[in-house]
DNA sequence: TATTATTTGCAAAAAATTAGCAATTATGCT
DNA sequence: AGCATAATTGCTAATTTTTTGCAAATAATA
């Protein structure tokens, strides 16, 4: 879907600096509240910060925009995408989103803990296929 | 082990201070670093907020201590302890520990993508056990 | 194109975190 | 037990991060 009638569905105005904070984060997949400031102040530098945080507030209120939370790091954003875990390489940085099916898991903790489950967030560390060749 | 050889083994001298900060860890399971600041403004009112920051942080660096980072809520900080999962009830908001085997996920995602997975971090929202037998 | 409710940018306020430094203290060694 | 000393603390002040208020600008609608 469009950006524009991405905002539009939540309904929130589709101005430019909305669609650049959004185009932002389409282009760098994960990006800290830094990142996006950075690359912004480059594609469109009256943009402010203010307007910024504001957007990526309102964006993760209204589930547009989710946060990726990794312990000893900066906060990342990313804009909301179907369910996915999140790869992290130790040695190079890069966070990957990758597909698999949580289920059994799932019925595993229901099964042990009697609760619940509704949903998961779900981290691995790795050294990426790229780091692994490259020594 | 004791707090105090906890410290001892990690080259930081046992002040009344941060044996204050690990009890009060080890009494919560979980807590925000607003969470450790109330509890401690009662059990030691002396103990300065530079003194917090500074000490979680040190315990950070040297693996004392680790940080929970959930979606939508603050951090937490919790003694490290065996490896487990979070189970974060969306009803009462508790924080449980849960200890399960990962192997199969992480297996599968090696073999699907190439990575050498070292480690893992998961979170599971749940209804909890008591939330669901009180409805 | 005119109207209007939203949104923006700026400047200022508030909140969170870190730094600098003199006074205090835990630890190891007589 | 008492000393010496490097580490730690509690302050206060500085930074950094995030939020707020408001006049001017603007997207959406007719
Ligand atoms: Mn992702
Ligand atoms: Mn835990
Ligand atoms: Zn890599
Ligand atoms: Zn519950």
């Amino acid at each position: 879907m469009s950006h524009i009638k991405l905002l539009k569905n939540h309904t929130l105005k589709a101005t430019p600096q909305r669609l650049c904070i959004l185009d932002t984060l389409q282009e760098c997949g994960h990006a800290t509240l830094e990142d996006v400031q950075k690359i912004i102040s480059k594609k469109f530098p009256t943009l402010s910060l203010s307007t910024i945080y504001r957007n990526l507030n309102e964006m993760l209120q209204k589930d547009i925009v989710s946060e990726v939370k990794i312990a000893n790091k900066k906060d990342y954003f990313e804009l909301k995408k179907d369910k996915h875990v999140h790869l992290v390489c130790q040695n190079c940085g890069k966070i990957e989103d990758f597909e698999i099916a949580t289920d059994d898991i799932s019925k595993q903790i229901e099964a042990q803990t009697g609760d619940k489950v509704l949903n998961d967030t779900l981290y691995f560390d790795v050294i990426c296929k790229d780091c692994l060749s490259a020594k």
